[in-house]
DNA sequence: GGCTTGTGCAACTTCTGGGTTGCATAATTC
DNA sequence: GAATTATGCAACCCAGAAGTTGCACAAGCC
């Protein structure tokens, strides 16, 4: 095996990292991460609540996350509660944090050979 | 001024990088933003080489970047030369983080609430 | 000058995403 | 058991995103 793994295999894991970001791209869905984030877990009922959109919509919203991995939901009773999932933040921050170290490397060896 | 700032001065600074995720949200675009990660500044040309789409898709792509103000363009003779701005990148991994953060305070309160 | 290469602009198609309304149904509450 | 509350499901609308083709044009190369 090679220390520095191949750029396809990257490339490859990166590219599925999209449908993530895509999930959180959306500014009601965003918002509604951000009251998971700050609220703790919540009913439909509640985040509609706050949301400007339609109950129905909201739903759809949390299924987007939902199959993007970043929440789930817990039924109970009637409601069902739903809470955020961090083990998937951290995968699309670590994303990004690949991007800028091979940014770095590159404008090094950019550097490197203009200076030559 | 409260030493934890308000909710919705948070919300609406979260709200605001909704399109620097949806920027980050398409495959094809994803692709763009790790090769430039990854090889450094790139022409229009030399990009669509690899993408499997048109020159034009591409060129729509780069403008999203642009807009989402992950990536500019400086000209070259005939050829424009595209590179990443870090900066955005960062600002979006400390949203992310900023959610994570929060996310730990509601589960500790929740934890305190029940155990109580 | 003539050919090739690298972009820009514009019109057009297709498909998906965000949102809604309407109706059905399971849990609660009184 | 009747009214209320929390959700699920399905059909439908509409705007925008992703992609294409076609044409014009500037910059380099011979």
């Amino acid at each position: 095996m090679s220390p520095r793994r191949s750029s396809p295999a990257r490339a490859a894991a990166l590219e599925r990292s999209a449908p993530l970001f895509a999930a959180l791209g959306d500014p009601t869905r965003l918002r509604l991460v951000a009251r998971l984030g700050g609220e703790g877990p919540l009913s439909i009922a509640r985040l509609s609540a706050g949301a400007g959109v339609t109950r129905q919509a909201v739903t759809k919203h949390l299924r987007v996350l939902a199959d993007a991995g970043l929440a789930h939901a817990a039924r109970r009773g009637r409601e069902s509660v739903w809470q955020l999932d961090r083990k998937r933040l951290e995968d699309a921050r670590r994303h990004l944090d690949l991007i800028s170290q091979q940014w770095d490397l590159a404008l090094g060896r950019l550097r490197d050979f203009v200076e030559e």
